[in-house]
DNA sequence: TTGCCTTTTCCTGATT
DNA sequence: CAATCAGGAAAAGGCA
């Protein structure tokens, strides 16, 4: 599922306390039944559930007039406003991202991080996510550059296309352009100063810790045993 | 304040 | 020759 570019996006504060009964694709069709702004036709993925609180918030009559508020600001302001919002798109994406691995590495090992943190009485999968991310906003965790790059991957745009993948089964993935690349790197860390070279530098470093391992090929990089979320496959592009 | 971790910055040298 | 890779070193910044 491609997002547009130019889409405000964060999780509703009122997000449903559950999740409608439908499988993510029955709600994908839904959520393109109404007036997007993009042509969706176009970039249709099957998803997964792991899409389910995205798409639910696509589906939110709150997120319609949103939408329709962006457009019509957005034809004022169309020079002003562009590509950075993507950046905040795909950084919200990541948190999520992040909170889910986080609650299944939790739920599978058992983690001391979970001792204390007995949930709240009734509180739904959803509500526990959004609580997650509030703790983690309020923490201003940062987003790790290999969750940030593992998420352009799975979230590609079709104007920013900075990295493909070139075995998606193996993890290997292949910088498509290295200056829209640091570029997204650097509006996600409002560093203006970015580059392909020090982003280079700064993946290679994950080789030690066996985030990333090393591959032949010029701009190919692979995740490593300790990247996790990539396997994950919501994404698979419907031909 | 301190230590750890991640990332940034700069650098040299090698390779494509 | 430019772009990229590899990796050392030091520093910055965030977090517990």
């Amino acid at each position: 599922m491609y997002h547009h570019p130019a889409m405000p996006f964060s999780l509703p504060s009122n997000l449903p306390e559950d999740l409608p009964p439908s499988t993510s694709q029955a709600l994908l069709t839904e959520v393109c039944a109404a007036s997007l702004p993009w042509d969706h036709s176009e970039f249709a993925y099957e998803t997964s559930d792991m899409d389910l609180p995205f798409l639910a918030c696509l589906a939110l009559p709150s997120y319609s007039t949103l939408v329709s508020d962006t457009c019509n600001m957005a034809d004022k302001e169309s020079t002003v406003e562009g590509p950075p919002q993507f950046t905040e798109l795909l950084a919200t994406v990541t948190a999520y991202r992040r909170n889910l691995d986080e609650q299944v590495l939790q739920e599978n090992t058992k983690s001391p991080f979970m001792v204390g943190d007995t949930g709240v009485p009734g509180e739904s999968k959803t509500q526990k996510v959004q609580r997650e991310n509030s703790r983690q906003k309020k923490k201003g965790q940062s987003v790790h550059l290999w969750e940030f790059v593992r998420d352009l991957l799975l979230y590609p745009t079709k104007d920013l296309e900075a990295v493909r993948w070139e075995n998606r089964k193996e993890g290997t993935f292949r910088v498509i352009r290295s200056d829209t690349f640091a570029q997204l790197w650097g509006e996600q860390k409002k560093n203006k100063c970015m580059n392909y070279e020090k982003l280079s530098r700064a993946l290679r470093h994950y080789y030690k810790s066996g985030i990333l391992e090393r591959v032949n090929g010029r701009l190919t990089y692979k995740f490593g045993r300790k990247a996790h979320g990539w396997k994950d496959e919501p994404l698979q592009k419907v031909t």
